[in-house]
DNA sequence: ACAATAGGTAGGAGATCTCCTACGTGTCAA
DNA sequence: TTGACACGTAGGAGATCTCCTACCTATTGT
């Protein structure tokens, strides 16, 4: 049993392309059609879909038919899988930075005149 | 310029891997030797050390030689951008539960008895 | 000095990723 | 209905990833 490693599995491989980044970035201010998010980019429209399909196995972004577009819209569960993965490392730097803050007072009291 | 996408670019990368997570997963309870870190996964010796070279160019760990070991340590910094990245989408989650809250509460409404 | 230990590097096989162009499907407007 | 639009999918080329087995170097203990 890897615990969390299961759901966050391919979250974090769907993230880890900047064009893939950039698509959920543009997705921050509402939904939007697949043209217009392509127009963001060089690459050719299927590819842009073909990115959108990963997200989507992501579970990062759904897609909800209106007409004969399709508008894709951001979901929060997966970010928040990353943000609780994220959690014993953020315990980790900030222990890292309590011993720091430390260290640096020692060094202050040698130094007061 | 694609602002935060430069630093944060190979770390999403490099922790699109399950075994690299894992790995810095290990690390999190101190620094370690490559042939410790090996022990845990069922992969060859010398895979795990080029996993330990993606980990490091992303520089999410760093390497420390002791003797004929070297000690594999967990670095900090990389692991706040990816929380620094991800604070948009934490307002953006937000604002999507508080939301529901204010949905649930007009429900609330309806059904006072 | 020599064998054993710790670990990086080379080279390669096979899988996967990323992009393309072509083409198919559903929907709207005239 | 017919053409234009919005989008997905197929198939494939080339790059990259992931793992392996050699093999090499540096350090330690005897």
């Amino acid at each position: 049993m890897t615990g969390s490693e299961h759901v966050t599995a391919d979250v974090f491989a769907a993230l880890a392309s900047p064009v893939r980044r950039e698509l959920t970035a543009l997705l921050l201010s509402g939904p939007r059609s697949v043209n217009d998010l392509a127009s963001h980019f060089e690459m050719s429209r299927p590819s842009v879909s073909e990115h959108l399909r990963v997200l989507r196995d992501a579970g990062l972004v759904s897609e909800e038919r209106s007409g004969r577009r399709r508008l894709y819209r951001l979901e929060a569960e997966p970010l928040m899988e990353v943000s609780r993965w994220l959690s014993p490392y953020e315990r980790f730097w900030r222990d890292r930075l309590a011993g720091l803050r430390e260290l640096l007072n020692e060094d202050g009291d040698d130094h007061e005149h």
